[in-house]
DNA sequence: GATACCGGTATCAAATCCATACTGTTGAGG
DNA sequence: CCTCAACAGTATGGATTTGATACCGGTATC
C-alpha cells in the first residue's frame, strides 16, 4: 500500500492540512469543543488568554476545512454554536493524544529547559 | 488520578509546551528525524520548503525542550547530526497520527472547502 | 582560481498574532 | 426615556513570527 499523500512534498495538499493543524490555536479549539457544542464566548472563556479576534480566524479556517460546523440560531442576543462535524471528531483521536502528551510532559520539558542537555 | 496541568489555563506551563509543539514546523522537525539521525542539511532537503533560518530556529527550540540532540562531529566540511532524544521519541508516537490523519483525509478537507459546508 | 559542500547567519519584507477598544441589537432595570 | 449588560463578533495598530534571498568560513576538488 502506498500513500497518496506525503506531508514533506512542498506541493502535497497534505502539507496545507498540516499547517492548519499547526496553526497556533487549532488544537484547543479542536479541543475545547471535543465534549460537544459551544457558544462563542464559552469556547473564549474555557480556551484561557485566546482573543476574540483570533478565536474568530481559528473558527472560520476551521468551518471552511469542514472540521468545524456554525449554527446561528439568531434571535437577540445573538445565539451561535459551534460543533466539531464528524470529520473534526476524527482529528479530535490524534489531537487528543497530544494534548495528553504535553500535560504528562511538562516535567520533562522543564527540567530539559533548566540543565544541560544529557539524553 | 487527577490532572496536574491543564493545557486550557492561561498560565500552565502545558500551554507553552502545547505552543511549542504546534509551532509551524516542528512535527514535520521530529517526523523526519522518526527513522533516525540526520544532517542538517538532509533534513532541509527533506523536508522541502523550509527555510535554512526556520530550520535552525526550530532546531534549536527543540533542543532546549530536551526534544532533539544535536551532535557536532567538527571536522571539515561540517557534521552535525540531529536526532530525537528518548523525550522527542515519546512525542513522536502521537505526532505521527497526526501526520497520518493529515495524509488521509486530504480528500475530505479538499472536498470541504470546495463546497458549501453540510456535515 | 573557480566552484561546490556543509551548517549555518544576516537582512529585510510579509504574514500572523496579540491587546485593547469598539460595534449593533435587544432586553432588563431604574 | 436612559443606561447598562449579554452576545458575537470587528477595527485598529503594534509586536512577534515567518519567509525569501543572499551570504559566510573553511576545505576539497576541478
Amino acid at each position: 500500500m502506498s500513500k497518496a499523500y506525503d506531508v514533506m512534498a512542498a506541493t502535497c495538499p497534505s502539507r496545507t492540512v498540516l499547517h492548519r493543524i499547526g496553526a497556533r490555536w487549532t488544537i484547543f479549539v479542536v479541543v475545547a469543543l471535543a465534549d460537544g457544542p459551544r457558544r462563542f464566548t464559552a469556547i473564549k472563556t474555557h480556551i484561557e488568554g485566546i482573543t476574540p479576534k483570533v478565536l474568530t480566524e481559528t473558527l472560520r479556517a476551521l468551518e471552511s476545512d469542514g472540521l468545524v460546523r456554525r449554527d446561528d440560531f439568531g434571535g437577540n442576543p445573538p445565539h451561535v454554536e459551534y460543533s466539531l462535524t464528524q470529520l473534526g471528531r476524527s482529528l479530535l483521536v490524534p489531537l487528543a493524544a497530544v494534548r495528553e502528551w504535553a500535560e504528562t510532559h511538562v516535567p520533562d520539558i522543564l527540567d530539559a529547559q533548566s540543565s544541560r542537555p544529557a539524553d
